[in-house]
DNA sequence: AAATTCTTTGCAAACGATTTCGAAAAATCT
DNA sequence: AGATTTTTCGAAATCGTTTGCAAAGAATTT
């Protein structure tokens, strides 16, 4: 046995192993005198308390899960990123889980986690998912759980996300007021809340400026060349859209490329605007104009919440439904003809 | 206590727990009639065994830690990615962490995880490490260890990464190529053995070209702000470079970006080529020449390498030094000046 | 039929930390 | 001085699983 173990150092100091124990918590019925001498002993030898019987015992694994559907997207990175900047000080450990996009495996890994693995874990659903059933069940069985930019929001938990609608909204009317009038939404398939509420913007907006084109929504998937094959038809039929508002940053690659593919200049016969929160947006060419979710302040926010749930405090109203603001940044994609950006 | 356990099944089934968890663990010690009865219940109670209890007692944690530098990065992105690929299959979770190219943060994540969190770990080291101590002391305590991309070859232990100096001396070459008299090239400050191979393949390519004009080393961190300063001068003073090989993307972001800022017009006057994993390089302005890196196959040997030490199999000897090939992919931004990509 | 193996199960001891309970010693109060 | 509280520590139970060993019964061999 060459690790060191409570047992050892009460061995060596001679006391008990609760003795031990209480010492290097800090108990207060321990003598400043004995805790000294423990925690020199437990300094030299490099003591560090086995983590397995630590959980065991007190019923809790200091880690929580974060479960995403990639992480081969800037966003989801930048979430980690701000996840990342509250665990280390609350002593917690990050376990990451990708579903790529796909509902059984979601579901066999929140089933594969209640077991005390985790104390909790933060949520961006797959967009294959329909059934929220594994996720109410998690929350029924009270373990801890925040969702965040892919939410549920018929579900009672704690959802982070960004003011999707609104600008949606705004992202539909810049394009208009850039002279658009014929606006294509490439929206994701599925049924995820984030699909719709960025859909419900872009037809607000439309219908508040009273466009006389019907609103064109075309759901992609996640596959490219699907994608660039139903973009490639979409810009030959009549009447060719000269607004595109993709609802994420893949779609909006996909629709440059198809545009360079049928020779359709950006901006001046199709303008772009895409969420996105890919720093080298601006450049591209051209300069694409993006929405940019606070994406770290979104992992932040949600590891913050996950914490006070889990510390057993109650949660504001506010926090129950988070909402952090996008921003628009607006770039050479979407200049009206004579400009120069 | 609404959790089910070995015990409760026990109970239910009038038998003893060991016989319960052995038949769980399908030994062939136990009838087959006894398992389905075990398994039965298992399965409708949903039992699922504590793994810290597992854990505890079998002194194996069935997780792994990736510590990274950052992961606002598609490269470690799809490292990650590569990794998960593997890991479920082996019953693994992943635990991630930052070092924010911090080389104490490194050092205490390492020591940290010393305790029997991890049964082993992959890591790609800090730029600010330049002692090897503590991943030396982590070989030495005998704990499965694995190093990628960033590696230290002067330890001895598996390192994983791609053919560095190889495509350094391409990229360079392909500068020269292109016209270039003047290469300066970018590479991270500090002294990671990754920078030195890099360094060395543009070295070697300007001897064997014999170019005159003597070589240009700018040492870069990865603080935007300074970044674009020093390359600002870079582009200002005389002889100003004609061609620019980035061993890291950023540096190449902040390249484009001075140019921008400068007028220089890439790349008639100024060349660029970057080691670079990014998917929408492809639709920069110009679009960037890059060196893709088998990021996701780095990832998925490098666990692959790392279970087989878990498991106690014995490495082949390539696998104790595995360099995987990059990839150079030659676009707009290291055209000749008539020619059009 | 006796001796032996094999199969199947149970008992109890780990694993290492935490915590309840109680006891001895010291300090404080009548 | 005696009674009471406070301080300090140790013994043992506990968390849930795994595993060495023993034991009983069944099957096989001599």
């Amino acid at each position: 046995m060459d690790q060191v173990n409570l047992k050892k150092l009460a061995k060596e100091l001679n006391l008990a192993v609760s003795t031990v124990s209480r010492a290097l918590r800090d108990s207060h019925e321990i003598s400043p005198q004995t805790k000294e001498r423990v925690r020199e002993l437990a300094l030299k030898l490099g003591f560090q308390p086995n983590p397995h019987a630590s959980s065991l015992r007190q019923n809790k694994s200091k880690t929580i899960a974060v479960i995403i559907p990639e992480i081969e997207n800037n966003f989801f990175s930048q979430v980690i990123n701000g996840i990342e900047s509250v665990t280390p000080s609350k002593g917690y450990h990050v376990l990451i889980y990708l579903t790529h996009e796909d509902y059984n495996k979601e579901r066999d890994i929140l089933q594969l986690l209640r077991n005390g693995r985790v104390d909790g874990i933060m949520i961006s659903v797959s967009n294959s998912t329909t059934n929220t059933d594994h996720i109410d069940a998690w929350r029924q069985a009270g373990i801890p759980l925040v969702l965040f930019d892919r939410t549920c929001e018929e579900l009672d938990v704690p959802n982070i996300m960004t003011n999707d609608a609104e600008m949606a909204f705004k992202a539909t009317e810049h394009l208009l007021k850039r002279g658009c009038k014929q606006i294509a939404f490439l929206g994701m398939a599925g049924n995820l809340s984030i699909s719709n509420r960025r859909k419900a913007g872009y037809l607000s907006a439309l219908e508040k400026y009273k466009v006389a084109a019907p609103p064109q929504i075309v759901e992609l998937a996640t596959k490219d060349y699907t994608n660039r094959e139903i973009l490639n038809e979409l810009f030959r039929r009549q009447p060719r859209p000269d607004g595109v508002f993709a609802a994420i940053e893949k779609f909006a690659v996909n629709t440059y490329e198809v545009c360079k593919e049928l020779n359709l200049h950006i901006p001046r016969e199709v303008k772009v605007i895409s969420f996105s929160n890919l720093q080298a947006a601006a450049l591209f060419d051209p300069a694409l104009s993006t929405i940019i979710q606070p994406a770290y302040d979104i992992g932040r926010e949600a590891a913050n919440i996950l914490f006070k749930i889990i510390e057993k405090k109650m949660l504001m109203p506010y926090e129950k439904r988070m909402i952090l603001p996008s921003q628009l940044m607006e770039r050479a994609s979407t200049a009206i003809n004579s400009e120069r950006l």
